[in-house]
DNA sequence: TATTTTCCGTTGCAAAAGCAACACATTATG
DNA sequence: CATAATGTGTTGCTTTTGCAACGGAAAATA
């Protein structure tokens, strides 16, 4: 089921292989690309961490998504109904694949190797963003803070297949990404720990219960 | 952007060319699959409407997705972090078309029209797919009770190039939607009415602001 | 290394949301 | 058409969450 598509080797290929400087580079912090003027890009994660982030009338800020390594993002994937800005800010030192949908979902005009390879795993690449998207609505649509984070915690558990793991966010980010309040998320974090349902030391969270 | 792609001339082609009865029909409030005993699931809803529901251990139901027309539904979309059962109940009168990941996403070994045809217009079908759950996301991350329902309502109002409108749903299910407490939500509803952003007449809203 | 910036942890208070219960309206169904 | 089931609208009370504020820890930066 997930993808054995190695993204990384295939680049090589395309460097040469296709047109233009569409690939770019980006550093911390900075604003890899917003989702009002570039109608209809797609972008590709090669490698690094970046956020979809939006600030909303009232400054509060939202993680709309987490992206790593072969994230696929960009406005393709939006409608034009939000008022509020999104963007995307990388998080660490992040290569980036750019194209317009155009590019990707019709033939290229060269027939070139690289479309192609890229349109036939398109659909596999696509498909994971989607159970990404899936598991954060289930998150979201939780009704309290704990439930927020025990459904959290336990996502990471299973991904890392282990009862201990790093947070990949700080508290702060965390926070933004669950759409709850910080402080508020900080208080039921201390009841999860007085409860017994985890132990916190430093980073990293170990899940005590079941 | 949009699918101009005809599912339902296209399914005609399908019923000769291809194999087994894997088109179904459902009446009102029947099961039409769960997420958990059909593993790789991929279903193409031709007509009617239908909700992902899932409830959750202290009994809240939650309306996780809304299918209508042409929506792709089915556990290829999820991962199997869930503890929940989630269950696709039909609306009305429901028409569905059944397939596995490898039907779909591998070579049909009869080579058929059909798949030849769906596997191309898949990208388009996920990528709406990944547009509603994208606005999904965006209403459930706003904070309040209100937000929610502004956005609900805003939403609403550009997909149907109106200040006034229908709803879809019935007020016990909107509130399942947007997975807040139905007589909260009434509540800000009524608030909505008296501040003047908002009347309804019926089943209908019509939006006052701007 | 000194200093600035970000993040963590905590708290009191206010506001929002959830819960439970009820009456009434509307819609299905035998 | 009678009756049951479901949906609407409302309210008092309780719990949860958000807000604002602050001190100290940790991390980034000059």
């Amino acid at each position: 089921m997930n993808t054995n598509f190695d993204l990384e080797n295939f680049i090589l290929d395309f460097s040469n292989s296709c047109q233009k400087k569409q690939k770019k580079v980006f550093g911390k912090n900075e604003v890899v690309t917003t989702y009002i003027k570039n109608r209809n890009q797609l972008c590709i994660l090669l490698d690094g961490h970046a956020d979809l982030v939006r600030y909303d009338l009232n400054g509060n800020r939202t993680i709309v998504e987490h992206f790593s390594k072969n994230s696929l993002f960009g406005e393709v994937f939006y409608t034009i109904t939000t008022n509020n800005e999104l963007l995307v800010e990388a998080k660490s030192n992040c290569t980036v694949l750019f194209y317009t949908y155009d590019d990707i979902f019709h033939k290229c005009r060269n027939n070139c190797k690289f479309h192609q390879t890229l349109s036939e795993n398109l659909p596999q690449l696509i498909l994971n963003k989607v159970t990404d998207l899936n598991m954060r609505i289930e998150l979201l649509t939780k009704r309290s803070t704990r439930d927020k984070l025990l459904g959290y915690f336990s996502l990471r558990s299973t991904r890392t297949l282990s009862k201990s793991f790093e947070l990949p966010f700080s508290l702060t980010d965390l926070a933004d990404y669950l759409s709850v309040d910080r402080s508020a998320m900080m208080r039921e974090l201390k009841l999860l720990k007085e409860d017994g349902f985890i132990e916190k030391i430093g980073n990293r969270i170990i899940l005590l219960y079941k």
